[in-house]
Formats: structure tokens, C-alpha cells, sequence
DNA sequence: CTGAAAGCGCTTACAG
DNA sequence: CTGAAAGCGCTTACAG
């Protein structure tokens, strides 16, 4: 009983009988083994692992609730096909590159990597793509193999939610283009949505925020100091949109009897905050399993399609149909 | 140049001329050669992985922000000292072990681990132990090298808080003692304020909740109408609080006016919460430095001391001094 | 101070 | 169907 015979039980190879097999079993059981995986990733070259990048842009990935629940997605995936995870989160706002992550790519650690590749200024997959690394992009960076959320569609159907409410009078609490790829993306469904009901996208009051909850309050703020007949806000993120909730109220503005204020990512907390927030799911942790079984589908050797998920309305408190004595 | 001098340069062995370490770094320069991790754990037995283990009881680890901070702290340890983090989650409520991750401690893949040990139901480090790798508790479960917040004078400090306040009459939001070590420790400093204030806390009211949102509003609820007269209370964690809060103010009990509501954990959300939330923090992100710092003291042959971290009192809007109407 | 040799624990053609 | 041999890319005594 050679270790190459027990090599080949353990790999499933054919053409071992079904006595050395048995043999094999009961030897593997009786002395508790598991097999080396360093070992066997050195001469197989399949290390089982995958490395999921969060590139962290200020800082705080790990507070962000949408992240972790990609993450989780991903876990489940990896979890249920053998796989171990490999947690890389390079620093993208400085002007070289990260060499730790530079390092980590050439070690030899892993079989392919899911990144989360969705901000303008910089590709974080350009790296592994030169190192030949098996890839899959949750986000909106030009990939052969990538997930998506639908975020025009997203800004669509919220929009299309504050209309058939009755809101016309609505502003627009956004970021910088250049912030992350979501915020066109979902600008241009909020657009799609105005236009189909004759409004014009353009004549629309717009502040833009960082996503944080602070700057949502500012724009809030803002908005309603300069346009005070508006009955609705659409804000690209919920931290924007609770700031914005929290702001209208201290202007007088109850939500959503007088004004209704709409989120975006549907995070934990937007539904125990009061009121509750109507928002667009992305369905993260259905995003991170889609990109963990598509990555599992290209080591296998296949050719998986892309994936393009359509978001979804969550319809809770925070929106109301537009207030009569508010026209 | 053989091999065994590159690898003797690049790992600052001495007794290397320092022309021969100019050549060699020169050509690694030059072919931009990394070395391969994989080759040199086999060789070597050193890894440079830490596996980090955040088990799941119920569900949604992902989503809890207080294990998010402490992987943040052991993520910024991690890369300074140059390891890579692998990223383990074992189910603990299954009667049978997880095989998932006892394959993955057997792997050869880590040099040490870090885990959350803090369920009394099981010590998820056991097996860990019985592998004889090195490791470091995050919790109470016993261990020779752990670090741990102070819960006992989270909660001295926390009731402390509402006595200083004028408050007599408080009502507790727990949870059973099974659910976490935290929970008698916080209750046992809780009491020692009580106590040092003249105050019985085993008459003082208690409900039982499950540290989630919902328990806690039904926990406040059933406080409220069964002790109308009381002016605070004080929940277990931040989550429990909140739901307090809005069990409270729908019960005609406004916070902090009325009725003195606090928290624990300083989640993110409690500062953006209204009102702004009275809470412990226990410095999450220190916790994960260093107990990531007491690994790689460990790994290098030395012998750590434990840490025990001092939480600290958040003070906030959710409190405030006894309503003289209510007295 | 430098390099040849063995070995880490597996897998994979290859021969039998 | 089974096992001997080579090899994965390093590190580490050991000899020179």
C-alpha cells in the first residue's frame, strides 16, 4: 500500500480495486489522517483556496454592512465546495501599490481570487489578470467573468416607487461620479424613471454627499433650505438617507407624512430604523455566491456566462403617497 | 549563485558577504522574482497564515459589527507583521464537530490561530488545542494566552452612569447566562454598583432577551407594564437598547426625557441612533491588535502575558438625570 | 562565506 | 490494478 496508491483513493482515481480501496479507507481511519494541503498544493498545484479582495478605499470595510453580507455569500459558497478563504483588503487610495497584496498574489496561495472591483479611479484585479489568476469581478470594471447588481435598474424602480406615490417634487441626494461606479449607474435609472413620467431628470434638485450618514443630513439640509415645496428625496445609499431623515426632521419635516426620503443597499439597520426605510436590495449575499460558484465553474475548466442581478424594492415606512397639503 | 544563497539572503542569515547579498538582490530585482509561499512552507513549516475563527451560533456573524472590529484590529496587526488571514467560520450549534474546520486545522495551512471564544456551550479552541497549534482566546473560555474585555466593569460602569444620574428605579435587559460568558460578567458588575449605591439588585426587574432588536423592545414592554415607575434601563447590548428605545417610546415613554435607556458594544450605529445612544465600548479593534500582537509573540518563542481590556463609558443622549415628575 | 544534497508530504506520469 | 521514481520550489544542516 504505497502512498501513490493512497494518493490515488483519496483523488477518486478509477482503475483501483474496490479491495485496495477498502483497505485504504479503513488504514485512513484508523490512523485519523488528513492529507497535507501545502503538500498537495505544492506538487498539484490546487491549493483550495480562494482570496476574496476588499479593497479599502478610506477605511472601515469592515464596518460596511453590504460588504460583510457579500462576504457571507461567498462563505456559504466556498464552505459548501471545500474551499478556504483568504481575506486580502489592500489599500487603494495611495498612489503605489499595495506591495502586501502584490506579495500575496505571487505566493502561490491560491486558485483564483473574487474581488470586489467597482470603484472608477482604479482596477484592483489588473494585478492578478497579470499574474494569470483565475478572476471573477463583483462589480462594474471591465472583466471577462464579473457579477453585477443592476443599478439602473435599482434607480429605476426606486424612482418609479416615489412616482406612482405621487412625488414630483423630488430631490436627489447623490455622490461624485468618480466615487464608486453604482452612482451613474443608478442616477441614470432615477433619469429613465423621470422621463417615462415626464419629468425633467435635469430640472431636478441634486446634492452630492459621500455616503456617509453625516453628508446625507447635509444635503438634506440643503435640498429643503433652497427648494422647501420638495415631498421626496431619493437618496443613492440608506447611511445617506437616515442623515437625510434625521436632518428633515430637525427642519420640520416629518417622514413620511410630509416628505418621504428612500435608501438604497437595504443594510441590516434599515429595517429597525424608525421610521422603517423603504430601499433597493441588492440581494448581497446572493452577489457573493453567484461569484464564488462562477469562480468554481471557470476552475472547473468551464466558461461561465456573466452575471447581471436584478435588484429588488423593499417598501417599508420611510415613503408615503405625496402629502395633499404639500401641493 | 546557488539557491540556497538566495535563500539564505532572503532570510537575513548571517555569514553571507555583502557582495554576494548586492548580486542577489540585484538579480531579484531584476527578474522580479517573489518567492513561492507554498514551496517555502513545506520546507520550512512556516506559513505566515493566521486562521481566524469567528464562530457562528445562530446565524448572521457577517452582519454583527462588534466581531467586524475585531477583525478590522487583527487585519491592521496581520499586515504590519506581514501574515495573511484565513478567514474560518464553523457552525457551533450542530451536536457534531464541524469536519469543514477540523480539515482546515489539519491542513498544515496556519501557523497559529486567533478565535472568538466566548459561547459556554463549547470551546471552539479545543480542537485547535488538540492539534497542538498555537493560539490565542478572544472571550473567557480558559486558555493560556487570551484577551478579553473587562465585562464586569463594563457593567460597574455602565450602572455607575444612571446611579450617578439620580437613578433607583432600573429594570435589566439580559439574556440567559448559556448565551455568552459576557452576560453574568456584565450582570456581576452591574450588581457591585447596585450594591455600592445601597440598591437590592435582585429586586431590581429583569427581562430576558436573545440580544437581538426585537427581544429587546418586547423585553421593555413587559418591564414597562409591569413597573410603570421606572425611569431607566439598561440592555445587555447596543441592539436590545435600540429596540428598548422604540418599545419605550410607543409605550408614551420618551428617551432620554422619561426614561434613561442604555446599551453596550458601541456599534457603529449607536452613535447615529436617536437618540444618540449611552453605551460601553469595549474597544473592539484593540481587542483584535492585541490579540494578534500576543500571536506573533507566541510564534516567536515568547510568552505573552493576557490582556484584560478596560471597556470604556460612551455617555450620549439616551441618558439623563432622573425625571423629577417621575420621582 | 558558499554550494551540493537531502528532505518537507504529497501527486503524477511511467513501468511493470 | 499497483508501486517506484521523479519532481513541485523552497530551507536547512553539512561539507568544503
Amino acid at each position: 500500500m504505497s502512498t501513490a496508491t493512497v494518493s490515488k483513493v483519496l483523488s477518486n482515481t478509477p482503475y483501483v480495486s474496490e479491495e485496495t480501496r477498502q483497505k485504504v479507507m479503513q488504514a485512513i481511519a484508523e490512523l485519523d489522517y488528513t492529507p497535507n494541503l501545502v503538500a498537495r498544493a505544492l506538487s498539484s498545484g490546487k491549493t483550495n483556496i480562494v482570496t476574496v479582495v476588499f479593497p479599502i478605499v478610506y477605511d472601515a470595510i469592515f464596518a460596511d454592512p453590504h460588504v460583510m453580507s457579500i462576504l457571507e455569500g461567498i462563505e456559504a459558497e466556498c464552505r459548501a465546495q471545500g474551499y478556504n478563504i483568504l481575506l486580502s483588503t489592500p489599500r487603494l487610495a495611495t498612489p503605489e501599490p499595495d506591495l502586501h497584496y502584490l506579495q500575496l498574489l505571487r505566493s502561490g496561495y491560491m486558485d483564483g481570487v473574487i474581488a470586489i472591483d467597482n470603484v472608477p479611479h482604479m482596477s484592483i484585479l489588473e494585478p492578478v489578470r497579470r499574474e494569470g489568476i483565475p478572476a471573477v469581478a463583483i462589480g462594474q470594471h471591465p472583466s471577462p467573468f464579473y457579477v453585477r447588481s443592476d443599478d439602473a435598474m435599482g434607480g429605476e424602480r426606486l424612482m418609479a416607487h416615489l412616482i406612482d406615490l405621487g412625488h414630483r417634487r423630488v430631490g436627489v441626494i447623490a455622490t461624485p461620479d468618480s466615487l464608486n461606479f453604482s452612482t451613474p449607474s443608478r442616477l441614470a435609472g432615477i433619469r429613465r424613471a423621470a422621463e417615462a413620467a415626464g419629468l425633467d431628470f435635469d430640472g431636478l434638485p441634486r446634492a452630492d454627499g459621500d455616503f456617509s450618514t453625516a453628508s446625507g443630513a447635509r444635503c438634506a439640509a440643503q435640498l429643503l433650505t433652497a427648494h422647501p415645496d420638495l415631498t421626496a428625496l431619493i437618496a443613492l445609499n440608506d447611511r445617506m438617507a437616515m442623515g437625510a431623515v434625521q436632518a428633515a426632521r430637525a427642519a420640520g419635516y416629518a417622514t413620511p407624512e410630509r416628505l418621504s426620503i428612500v435608501g438604497y443597499d437595504d443594510i441590516p439597520w434599515a429595517a429597525t430604523f424608525v421610521p422603517a426605510l423603504t430601499t433597493i436590495s441588492q440581494r448581497a449575499p446572493e452577489l457573493g455566491q453567484a461569484a464564488a460558484a462562477m469562480l468554481f465553474a471557470l476552475l472547473d475548466g468551464r466558461h461561465p456566462e456573466p452575471v447581471m442581478l436584478p435588484p429588488r424594492l423593499v417598501v417599508r415606512d420611510s415613503s408615503a403617497p405625496v402629502c395633499p397639503a404639500a401641493e
